[in-house]
DNA sequence: TGAACGAGCCC
DNA sequence: GTACGCGCTCGTTCA
C-alpha cells in the first residue's frame, strides 16, 4: 500500500511562495481614497433613497405591524416572515439548518415582480454588500505610504484550505466584485496603480479544465482543451437544448458552462442543474434567454419540443427538463467523459484504501472522512493554483533580481495581477508568457497539455474595473484585442506610453 | 462576548 | 445510487 507523504520539494515550493506572496503583501494595491469616499457617501444615500421607497410600499405596513420597533430594513430573516408568513407567497427554498423560508436572491426574485417592496429590498441588499463588506472593509485596512498615498495589504494564507490553494483576508483581495457590472464598478474603481503606471493582468485560462487532462488521462477532455476549434459549453449547450452551434448565443453559452459544465465536473447532478438551467434561461438579469438571431426564447424552443415543465428532480416523469437532463447527465459521465467517471471511482477508492492521495505536485492529504467531491476535486484545484504559484515565484524573483519597477502586487488562484510601469509593459508580458506557458513545465514535467496564458491592461492610472484583453502582435508586443473598443474608451493606445519624467527602461 | 446561522461575493 | 468543490466577511440571533 502506498503512504502518502508531502515530497520536499512540494515543501521547499510552499516556502519559496511564502516568502514572494510576504513580498506581494509588503507592497500593498494602492487605493484611490477620495473616489472610495465619494463612493461611500455615494452609496449610503443610494441605500437611503431604496429604503424610503420601500416604506411608502402598502405591503410595508404588515412588515411594521409584524416586528415593530425591532423593524430592520436589511434584515434577510424579516423580509422572509412578512413575505412567505404574511403575504402568502409560497417558498420554493428553505434555510439550510432550521428549514425557514429562503430569504436569498433566488427564492425572492419570484416574488419581486408581484411586489415591488421586495423589489426594493434586492436592490437595496446588493448594495449594503458592496458598502459593508468591500467600501468599507477597504477603508477599514487602508493604511498611508511614506509617498502620502493610501494602500491596503492583502494578507496571503497558505494554511488555511483543504486542497493547497491560497486564502486571502483583510481585505480579501480574491472575491472583489466582477460579475455584477454595476457593482463591480462601484468597487474595482477603488483599486488604482501608482502614478503614472497601469494595472495588468495574467490569467490562466481554463486551468480547471486542463490541469484534469494528465490526472484522469480523458481522451475527449483532452481534445476540447487541444483543438482550438471544439469548444465543450458550446457542445453541452447544443445537446441539452437540442439546438445547432449557430443558434446558441454567448449567453446562452456561459449559463451552461457555469450552470451546468463546471458545476456536473465539481461533482452536482441533473437534480440540482437541471432547476437551476430551468431558472437561468428565463432569468438573465431579469429577461428571459432567446436563441441567437431569433425572437424565440429558450423556453419556448423547448416547448415546442414537448418539454414544457420541469418536473420533479426527485421522480423525474417522461417528457419534463428533469428527466431530459438526466439522460444527458448519464450521456455525459457514461460515454463522453467515461474515462474522466471511471478515474473518478478509481481515484475514490484508492482514497478509502490508502487513507489518503497525493497531487502531481506532491502535496499529499492523509485525512479520513473526506467525500468523493472534495477526495477528487482537491488534487485538480490545488494543482492548478501550484501552477500558478510558481509562475509567480519566477516572475516576481525575475522583476525584483533585475531592478525593475514593475512589481506583482496580487493573486487570485488562476491569475497574477501587476502594477506595471508603461515602459516595462510588454517586457513583464512577456516575461510571463515565458513563464506561464513555457518554463511551467520544468515544475510540472507531467503537464501534457498546452496552458494559455490571457494578458489583460488598464490604461494608465485608470483603475481595476478598466481591464481590457490584450493580445500578442505579430512584432511581439501586447496590443488590445479589440483596438477599436479600446481607443473608442480610452483613446489612443499610443497614449499608452511612459511620460516625459518617467523615462524609458 | 462568541458561536451559529444565513446570506452573498470570488475562482 | 448519486445529491455543487474551495474560501472570507457581513448582520442577526441566541446562549
Amino acid at each position: 500500500m502506498r503512504r502518502h507523504v508531502t515530497t520536499p520539494e512540494a515543501y521547499r515550493f510552499w516556502l519559496r511562495l511564502a516568502d514572494n506572496l510576504a513580498q506581494v503583501e509588503g507592497r500593498g494595491v494602492r487605493i484611490d481614497k477620495g473616489y472610495l469616499d465619494g463612493a461611500i457617501t455615494q452609496v449610503t444615500a443610494d441605500i437611503r433613497a431604496l429604503e424610503a421607497a420601500l416604506q411608502a410600499e402598502p405591503d410595508f405596513r404588515v412588515w411594521r405591524r409584524r416586528f415593530g420597533e425591532r423593524t430592520r430594513l436589511g434584515a434577510y430573516d424579516q423580509v422572509a416572515a412578512v413575505v412567505y408568513g404574511d403575504l402568502g407567497f409560497k417558498s420554493e427554498l428553505v434555510t439550510e439548518k432550521k428549514g425557514r423560508a429562503a430569504a436569498t436572491a433566488a427564492n425572492l426574485e419570484a416574488v419581486a415582480a408581484a411586489c415591488p417592496m421586495v423589489r426594493h429590498f434586492l436592490e437595496a441588499a446588493k448594495l449594503r454588500k458592496a458598502l459593508d463588506t468591500y467600501l468599507v472593509g477597504i477603508r477599514r485596512e487602508m493604511v498611508q505610504h511614506a509617498d502620502g498615498l493610501w494602500y491596503v495589504h492583502p494578507s496571503y494564507n497558505l494554511n488555511s484550505v483543504l486542497t493547497f490553494r491560497s486564502s486571502c483576508e483583510r481585505p480579501n483581495y480574491q472575491n472583489q466584485p466582477k460579475r455584477n457590472p454595476r457593482i463591480a464598478e462601484i468597487v474595482r474603481r477603488c483599486y488604482v496603480p501608482r502614478p503614472g503606471r497601469q494595472l495588468g493582468e495574467d490569467d490562466y485560462g481554463q486551468i480547471e479544465v486542463r490541469v484534469p487532462v494528465p490526472i484522469t488521462g480523458d481522451a475527449t477532455l483532452r481534445a476540447y482543451v487541444c483543438d482550438p476549434t471544439k469548444d465543450m459549453h458550446y457542445d453541452m449547450a447544443c445537446q441539452l437544448f437540442r439546438l445547432e452551434r449557430p443558434q446558441v448565443s454567448k449567453a446562452l453559452r456561459n449559463i451552461v458552462k457555469g450552470a451546468y459544465v463546471f458545476a456536473t465536473f465539481y461533482g452536482s447532478y441533473y437534480g440540482l442543474t437541471a432547476k437551476d438551467l430551468w431558472e437561468d434561461v428565463d432569468n438573465l438579469d431579469g429577461k428571459p434567454v432567446r436563441l441567437e438571431g431569433s425572437d424565440v426564447t429558450v423556453r419556448q424552443h423547448l416547448a415546442a419540443l414537448g418539454i414544457a415543465e420541469l418536473g420533479d428532480p426527485d421522480d423525474p416523469r417522461p417528457g419534463t427538463w428533469a428527466a431530459h437532463v438526466r439522460a444527458v447527465d448519464e450521456d455525459f459521465w457514461g460515454r463522453r467523459f467515461r474515462r474522466y467517471a471511471d478515474w473518478k471511482r478509481e481515484w475514490y477508492a484508492a482514497y478509502l484504501a490508502e487513507g489518503g492521495f497525493t497531487f502531481p505536485t506532491g502535496f499529499a492529504v492523509r485525512a479520513p472522512g473526506l467525500d468523493k467531491k472534495q477526495v477528487c476535486n482537491a488534487p485538480i484545484q490545488g494543482s492548478g493554483f501550484h501552477l500558478l504559484g510558481w509562475a509567480l515565484c519566477e516572475i516576481n524573483e525575475r522583476l525584483v533580481k533585475r531592478r525593475m519597477r514593475s512589481m506583482v502586487i496580487g493573486e487570485i488562484h488562476d491569475c497574477i495581477n501587476f502594477d506595471l510601469h508603461p515602459a516595462e509593459r510588454d517586457d513583464v508580458f512577456d516575461l510571463a508568457q515565458r513563464v506561464m506557458v513555457e518554463r511551467i513545465r520544468e515544475f510540472a514535467p507531467w503537464l501534457d497539455v498546452p496552458l494559455v496564458a490571457e494578458p489583460e491592461a488598464a490604461p494608465v492610472d485608470a483603475s481595476w474595473h478598466d481591464l481590457r484583453a490584450l493580445k500578442a502582435a505579430p512584432d511581439g508586443r501586447f496590443v488590445p484585442s479589440d483596438m477599436g473598443k479600446w481607443e473608442a474608451a480610452f483613446g489612443p493606445w499610443a497614449n499608452q506610453r511612459p511620460t516625459e519624467s518617467q523615462g524609458a527602461a
